[in-house]
DNA sequence: GCCCAAATCGGTTGTTCGCCCCAATCGTCT
DNA sequence: AGACGATTGGGGCGAACAACCGATTTGGGC
């Protein structure tokens, strides 16, 4: 079984050094290379190809972030773990988005740490607490946004039929052809959808129908 | 410091007391209940309001998922476990959205149940890895969803601002005075934008602004 | 100084919209 | 049998839209 290859990445070479110590006097785990800068951990990536990269946030000059993203574009196989000060859920979803493995505070316990740069090893995705209930609200948030669907107001099969290909930008005489009606007809039924939505434009139909989930983007 | 209040949930008796027993060994954990049934739980756990319930997601009759949106309304501040040996996406998604505090696989750790419990006590969202694994992976798919933000494809100050205002169903006549323009001045741009965005009605318009996230529902 | 893009203002033409009016047919429910 | 709603069809009118034409002014870049 061989260990688990690292790259340290941080500004503070105390910190730093402190960090590989820890890791170093782990079975196995194996500190592969350092870097200070963003650059420097750029190529350090590309060259030693480590399993997990430990990357500090905030560094001067190019920040942690980007060299995540720009580590992940060139050597995706590395599983890049945040390490921060910084416990801001802007940062954190920054740092997903830019294809990182996990988010770990600084003030954690070793424990954490470790476990976390195993679960990058493994492929897995390691969050602190915090992180996570920012993740599931922010699921959750969205999951209810989307359960407003249904429930059409009293409209008919053909209103909203009309409805839709409304909503989809077609103009009443298009309609008309498509569903083989004379434009008057169309005319009307769209006449009592917005009676009945209490809607006075085209703009606020396609809005409706958007927000109903009647089409997509 | 007071014990952890427990309400264990799961109508395989054998197993439910070999967790029991399990919990009782730990200093910081006591079990004030246990029940074999959905509707016994929702009962337990309102007479009791546990810190903590343990709910076991299969089982006959009423599933683990309604009891739990059950006594997350009823006794919103019991911390409710879900514990089970499904590893299936949609259950923990069901489970999120019933308001669970976490989801622990029946094959974990022991030592990762009791992380769980003790997580779920102080109200944080404890998750297995496939979990965190999926929820990040939803995350990332929705914000790539939203990230066509942003770019307007080459359009000028004045013309997104004026866009912004179509989008919310204002006529050309309605920009022109709130901008103190001249409607031939809105429709020059309205024109120029439309061109730019190879677009041709209103309702085209509408869905470019709300897929660019331009303005909301 | 010249060029170009942006922003402003103006006009014309045909189409579509939004809101009224109306009526005939059909099915369901009472 | 009568009432009601859904669907279909029709006319008219003023406003807005969509597409094209033109123009001037302003500001920045080469």
């Amino acid at each position: 079984m061989s260990k688990i290859r690292v790259l340290v990445v941080d500004d503070h070479t105390l910190f730093r050094q402190g960090i590989v110590g820890l890791l170093e006097s782990q079975p196995d785990i194996e500190v592969v290379g350092q870097a200070g800068g963003a650059k420097d951990a750029i190529t350090a990536a590309v060259e030693l190809s480590p399993d997990v990269v430990l990357m500090d946030i905030s560094m001067p000059g190019t920040t942690g972030l980007t060299a995540t993203a720009e580590i992940k574009a060139r050597s995706p196989k590395a599983n890049v773990l945040i390490l921060t000060i910084h416990d801001r859920e802007d940062y954190f979803y920054q740092a997903l988005r830019a294809g990182a493995s996990g988010y770990v505070l600084k003030g954690a316990d070793i424990r954490d740490l470790l476990d976390a740069v195993r679960s990058a090893n493994r492929g897995d995705v390691y969050l602190y607490p915090t992180a996570t209930k920012a993740l599931v609200a922010d699921y959750l948030r969205r999951a209810k946004a989307g359960e407003d669907r249904a429930g059409y107001d009293g409209l008919t099969d053909r209103e909203r039929e009309i409805l839709h290909l409304i909503a989809q930008g077609k103009t009443t005489p298009e309609i008309a052809v498509e569903l083989s009606l004379s434009p008057h007809t169309v005319q009307s039924h769209r006449d009592h959808i917005m009676t009945k939505l209490d809607l006075h434009s085209k703009a606020a139909l396609i809005k409706y129908a958007i927000a109903k989930g009647l089409i997509e983007l």
